[in-house]
DNA sequence: TCTATAGTTAGCTTGATGGCTAACCAATTA
DNA sequence: TAATTGGTTAGCCATCAAGCTAACTATAGA
């Protein structure tokens, strides 16, 4: 759990790198080399192979060396963790959203029944109109 | 679009760090005050206050001073904006699988289509199964 | 076997990050 | 009005991150 989170954390990291994230989206086409991944940048291969390694250390990437070649490709186990996480918030986030409606809904209600028995009878219970929407 | 990817940046590198995360779960939870949300940190308030200003910073949180309380709210937008990242990458990845098993299918037809050609008149076309999952 | 290729290791510089304390406003509240 | 509360500013320090060059290893190809 704990080695859960910190493996969050080094995704994140990985991924708040625009070298890194151009990295993962080549390798989301399919595996390369290390000389492949590293052609389309202006930067030095060890500079390069730092990024790689992070990335590896992140999980999001494995590679394999063979010759004096390595190949990196995805391993998109890492990838799909830190995307639970973000849908993990979102649930929260649009279940607060749902009791905050119904919480408004109650209050009206409420106001509609207090209305209603000052002014004694008076039938007017309209329903409430479906979710609008994710804001 | 370079300042939406610079954008994307700042909100995985904010997501990068457990205080931080910590923090945006607690306000998919609703809104809180500085102090409310400090206060499960043992950390001191000028260094927690960094926080929720690097999370400011990258748009995952708002906040707003009334009298002498700042009360933070989250601002989803970027969150979506990190997960629909997520979600591309996937969609492209899928893609590629997909992709990659026609290429398979087609190798196993022209391999079929070899024998039947060499052994001449033997139809055995079998249908190739559907997708065995992700992996 | 020589040479070129592909990657690696070591070590340096610069700037960002994450923490702290101390001192300082500015609203509330007594 | 004085004291408390909630937050802010300033400035320090240690560590990490991202880049570089130079020198090295190991495999492939001529």
């Amino acid at each position: 759990m704990a080695n859960q989170l910190s493996q969050l954390d080094q995704v994140f990291a990985a991924l708040a790198d625009p070298t890194r994230r151009a990295i993962v989206m080549r390798l989301c086409a399919g595996e390369a080399s290390v000389g492949e991944l590293a052609e389309p940048f202006e930067m030095a291969l060890p500079s390069f192979m730092k990024h790689v390694h992070v990335l590896e250390l992140s999980g999001l990437v494995q590679s394999e060396k063979s010759g004096r070649v390595r190949t990196c490709r995805l391993s998109p186990e890492a990838l799909v963790g830190a995307e639970d996480w973000f849908q993990h918030q979102r649930a929260i986030w649009e279940a607060r959203l749902d009791r905050f409606e119904a919480y408004v809904m109650k209050l009206k209600k409420e106001r509609a029944a207090a209305k209603q028995s000052s002014k004694a009878t008076e039938k007017t219970t309209n329903k409430p109109s479906k979710r609008k929407g994710t804001e």
